[in-house]
DNA sequence: GTGGCGTCC
DNA sequence: CAGAGGGACGCCACT
């Protein structure tokens, strides 16, 4: 049994036995003084008291250890999602993990989440369906894949010419390579599978090289004789992820062609957040089928083996199985994909076309001087010791300044700083925002703010970049990923090149280390405004439109409009604050959140934001019309038909519900520009091929193309690139590019 | 592996 | 009455 339950906004003080506690209302807090068996038993009351929005449990109340962890895991508002998906996702650690595994795997969650009623929305069943098409639910499922088929392994020229005459053929089929590293510009490949139709694939190991390995096809005799095919573009290529297949093929001379189907791109289309989009998930999702992972074969962690020395027969049925599911895959979502003609045109004119022009990026890498961010971090290690001296002075011990756990104890205990905010697991928190108002009155989180500023500047710029320059190359090649952001932005990996610094001086710095080599200039062109500018075309609003079109700075026109004064009269404060109402709303910003952003109260910040609707009443009328259309239909979106679907936009719980009505607003503006720069680099890439122009494109950071231009084509170049990028979509605002030339990335900004 | 924090657009 | 800013990636500490 429960013995006592506090309500939100109850006086945690008034709880019978519970003496001592500071807090003026409970955060939502359960109070169980009973063992496990009896919340257990009580399962249902919880359950109620977690959707009043409880969240955190405060440490003084908590008696055992294990309570406080069933009891948070229940007051935290996904509650109903994380039990009912799976009791493994519960993490271990804590010292009675396995007795509350048990428990919540006795809980037979299926029924248990069915009586909950509307507020089924949340639960896993319901998500999948609102976030599958419509189109999809009359549609019959691909047929069962059989988990007995065997596959062949081509060991000999002879099954070898059979199937090259079968793929020869075939109009159509899915391949796939495996390597020896998953680093494309070092990747070297061990064997190929093909599939021709579903159930009918091939593997040809031509590189696996451990002891006592069968005798296999010389790899460069098997590439030979695939070239012809493989470079044929009216024979149809279809693959999961082909950007690394053309990117491997490519370190042996071949110039894979007929990309037309990327199984990864098919489903981010269909639907970006239904699953991941990896092929283990997909054809579990899709195909209720279960692969074979590469961890069952290779193994994991550090004695994880590599593709060329797993056993051929292991290896063989893996790959070719790799090869059929995703024509298999294939063969699901696209018949699907054509009847929708806006998913099957992003898909056809967008995302299938990106993909070489990401590669080529990809491999183009950006040159970096290392000598410059070694200095760099010599520097900062210096100014980083003299911080930490100072710091360990000011608290009078020493402590890691890196954690945020002993800062806590030092700041808020030993110091006895207010606690102005708490992190959502109920902690002090020791963020920037908090400790930029503590250093008006004390000295210590000064030094804190520098420090942290510096050491992530060390730590993740100027001591990593150096480590990821390619050995061969000289350059930095990084990945960037298509099917992950769910609005359809990209996203850059190993290493992450859209978030190196430009806002502080020091930070800028790290910018001056990306250079262009000798004869060559870098120009970066990225677009103004593009949301606020797709947000006066989508809304239609009069007033924004005509801003863009007279050419105003945005900000200041804003200011004008929301402060009542005239251009001229906007002070650097007003366009600040107009500053952030524009970029609020992009973000569906409530006047909380802009009143704590512009430090002002909450009623003035409220009078900004109606002032603003006042003034451009079709941007009111947009982000309702955008808020209604989400409801009835489920998902929103872009410009060019790009769905993003929000499964949570009708769920009962209100924060989930608000939270989907925040991306109902962005996606479509945030995914609008994603489009455009996609197809925008496609433009790009085409006419640099068609000019041969001494010009690559080496970096894309969400508005902005950077490229590495020769010298003496420097202004055709830039011309033409401004050309195109604004060309990429006619909206009612023209769409400004502005390009900047430079020796490096920060000059040329 | 998770949480806290910080970098970018 | 609480909650109240969209999308990413990566580092460090800690368990």
């Amino acid at each position: 049994m429960i013995d006592y339950l506090a309500l939100m906004g109850d006086k945690v003080d008034n709880i019978p036995g519970v003496p001592g506690v500071g807090e003026k209302t409970a955060q939502g807090l359960i109070q169980g003084l009973g063992s496990l068996d009896a919340i257990y038993a009580d399962l249902e009351k919880v359950r109620t008291l977690s959707f009043r929005g409880a969240k955190t449990m405060p440490e003084k109340l908590i008696e055992h250890r294990e309570m406080a962890y069933l009891s948070y895991r229940l007051a935290t508002i996904k509650t109903d999602v994380e039990l009912a998906i799976a009791p493994e996702s519960i993490h271990c650690g804590q010292p009675d993990n396995n007795r509350l595994r048990e428990l919540f795997e006795d809980l037979e969650f299926k029924s248990w989440v069915k009586d909950l009623g509307d507020d089924n929305a949340n639960s896993p069943a319901a998500i999948a369906a609102v976030s599958t098409p419509e189109e999809n639910n009359s549609e019959p499922t691909s047929p069962a894949v059989p988990t007995d088929i065997h596959y062949d392994i081509i060991s000999d020229k002879i099954l070898f010419a059979d199937w090259l005459k079968r793929l020869q053929q075939a109009a159509q089929f899915s391949f796939d390579t495996e390597t020896t590293a998953l680093e494309i510009m070092d990747a070297k490949i061990v064997g190929v599978s093909f599939a021709i139709e579903a159930g009918v694939a091939a593997y040809i190991p031509c590189g696996h090289d451990y002891m006592g390995a069968p005798e296999q096809l010389p790899i460069d005799w098997v590439l030979q004789e695939l070239k012809p095919i493989l470079e044929d573009t009216s024979k149809i290529k279809i693959g999961q992820n082909l950007k690394y297949d053309r990117s491997v093929l490519l370190n042996y001379g071949i110039e894979l062609r007929g990309i037309e189907f990327d199984t990864m791109l098919e489903s981010y289309v269909w639907n970006s957040i239904g699953s991941r989009h990896n092929m283990d998930d997909l054809a579990q999702n899709y195909l209720d089928y279960k692969t074979v992972t590469f961890e069952e074969i290779a193994g994991k962690g550090v004695k994880q083996l590599t593709f060329n020395q797993l056993k051929v027969e292991d290896a063989g049925h893996y790959a070719a199985e790799d090869a059929d599911i995703t024509l298999r895959l294939h063969q699901f979502f696209w018949p699907q994909l054509e009847k929708v003609p806006t998913l099957k045109s992003v898909f056809q004119t967008i995302e299938m076309p990106l993909l070489p022009v990401l590669s080529h990026i990809e491999r183009n890498g950006t040159l970096v001087d290392a000598k410059l961010l070694g200095q760099q971090s010599i520097e900062l290690g210096e100014r980083l010791v003299q911080l930490e001296r100072k710091a360990y002075d000011i608290a009078g011990q020493e402590f890691n300044l890196s954690s945020p756990k002993q800062l806590g104890v030092i700041l808020f205990e030993q110091q006895k700083l207010p606690i102005l905010k708490k992190t959502p697991t109920g902690t002090p928190s020791t963020a920037e925002e908090v400790l930029q108002e503590l250093a008006l009155d004390y000295p210590l989180p000064k030094v804190l703010m520098e420090y942290r500023g510096l050491a992530k500047l060390k730590s993740t710029y100027t001591d990593k970049l150096p480590l990821v320059i390619n050995k061969r190359t000289g350059r930095i090649h990084t990945s960037y990923h298509q099917a992950v952001a769910a609005t359809g932005r990209l996203s850059s990996q190993d290493p992450n090149l859209q978030n190196i610094p430009i806002k502080t001086e020091e930070g800028r710095r790290i910018r001056q280390a990306f250079i262009a080599p000798k004869g060559y200039k870098l120009v970066a062109a990225d677009y103004s405004q593009i949301e606020l500018r797709i947000m006066a075309h989508l809304s239609d609003d009069a007033g924004l439109l005509s801003a863009f079109e007279k050419g105003l700075d945005v900000h200041r026109a804003t200011a004008a409009e929301v402060f009542g004064v005239g251009l001229d009269g906007v002070t650097s404060e007003m366009r600040r604050s107009a500053k952030a109402i524009n970029f609020g709303l992009i973000y569906g910003m409530s006047a909380f959140g802009l009143a704590k952003q512009l430090h002002v109260g909450r009623n003035e910040a409220q009078q900004y934001i109606d002032r603003y609707f006042e003034r451009y009443p079709g941007v009111q009328r947009y982000m309702n019309n955008i808020r209604a259309l989400a409801h009835e239909q489920g998902y929103v979106e872009t410009l060019f038909g790009r769905r993003l679907y929000l499964p949570e936009i009708n769920a009962k719980n209100k924060n989930l519900q608000m939270g989907a009505e925040r991306t109902a607003i962005n996606a479509p503006m945030q995914g609008t520009a994603a489009d455009i720069i996609k197809t925008a680099m496609i433009n790009v890439q085409a006419w640099l091929d068609e000019t041969q122009l001494d010009a690559r494109i080496i970096m894309q950071v969400h508005d902005e193309l950077v490229l590495e231009v020769a010298e003496s084509q420097l202004v055709q170049v830039r011309t033409g690139l401004i050309e195109r990028m604004s060309a990429a979509a006619t909206l009612k605002v023209p769409l400004l590019v502005e390009a900047g030339v430079g020796n490096n990335w920060d000059e040329a900004h």
